[in-house]
DNA sequence: GCGTTTACTGAACACTGTTTAGTTGTTTTT
DNA sequence: AAAAACAACTAAACAGTGTTCAGTAAACGC
């Protein structure tokens, strides 16, 4: 068999995200396969390592549309947010919600350990900053007088406190919180750290 | 060939988990293989298996003697300090010194997603459980009044922080963070964090 | 010495991602 | 219109993975 052109490349590439997309909004990561997302749309496992120039690069492909999917609902969701506050608290509350949603993509997406791939590309990076940077938008606008740096810094505590909690209360296996909702433990973290972020003035 | 006996069954789990340690020192775990450790320890692959029931249960053990040393150091660490805001800053600095050092055994400890593994058996809850409790145990130690479920939170959101920045300062990829060291971050975040905690009474 | 148990392995199995040679349509050139 | 070039796609092979199982050989009980 051979050139069947039913799709473009653009086409395929999409038509096999999406199945990578449904395979994982079901079941984990380790369960999925190169073979198994060929057979998924009818396609030979060679034609997706073709269109993508490995599986480790497809999976960093369907990490990037997470990331992307998670900024879009981030900037979406505090569009008309005035108070810096309560805007990280919504952020915080997007994040929970998708890794809850998306327990699998959300970890795989964070996940670094995509096979081989020694150095990831630049533009995954660019993704992970415009995620940061929300947090540091926000923080920004706290009216806190405070340096750059350490705008940078706490908006990195933030990012690492929700992140973290959201492994706590959506990420299965050990860690997987019982005693407490992931809201209790947003709120608390945001509310007692950013009451004394907002408190002081400068470094530490 | 058959029945060497040069190694009793213990002698041959240690061995093979030595062998594990060693090679996760260096290697990351996705490089790992039952086939190379086997090869290590010079004993066939089915020995192996044999000896922990599957690769999975390997992968367990070796954490479980990761979350062990991690729980001994962090004892040893705070054995001294009465200070409990102290106690907590230091055992955020083992945990992010022991990420440094053994970043891929750390990660694995924490990733639940080992091959299959439907669900990872009581004694390792137990062991994280054990590490959370050398948090709750802090914070009840503050003198802050609070309720026992603040307490729990409390100790689930000071993980979670410290647990989240280390990821970003020792864990690789596209999460790693350039302009802010580990120290700064786990520092911001105690300090703010427990600065507001133990200024209220109350819930939330 | 004989039978049973124990320790261990080689080989096979079903899977994995990747490479390569080749086939077959489509397009371009002559 | 025929020939040559190109593009799309795949079957098959390869080296690797964890796991199963039949079989072998040493140790042990009697």
């Amino acid at each position: 068999m051979a050139r069947r052109n039913e799709h473009s490349k653009d086409e395929l590439q999409r038509l096999t995200l999406k199945a990578v997309k449904d395979f994982l909004t079901l079941y984990p990561p380790q369960e999925m396969s190169l073979r198994k997302i060929a057979k998924l749309i009818g396609y030979a496992p060679a034609t997706v390592i073709n269109s993508f120039g490995s599986y480790g690069e497809l999976l960093l492909a369907a990490n990037g549309e997470t990331l992307d999917e998670l900024h879009t609902l981030s900037a979406v969701a505090i569009r008309n947010e005035n108070n810096p506050q309560l805007a990280l608290r919504k952020l915080s509350r997007v994040y929970l919600a998708y890794a809850r949603k998306y327990p699998y993509r959300w970890h795989l997406a964070f996940e670094h350990r995509i096979p081989d791939q020694k150095v990831l590309p630049e533009w995954q990076k660019g993704r992970i900053d415009r995620l940061f940077a929300l947090f540091t938008e926000q923080l920004s606008r706290t009216g806190a007088r405070k340096n750059l740096q350490d705008i940078h810094i706490a908006s990195r505590v933030v990012w690492a406190g929700v992140h973290g909690i959201c492994l706590l209360a959506a990420g299965g296996g050990a860690l997987q919180e019982k005693h407490a909702t992931g809201e209790q433990m947003l709120d608390m973290f945001l509310n007692n750290f950013m009451g004394s972020y907002m408190a002081q003035r400068a470094s530490v």
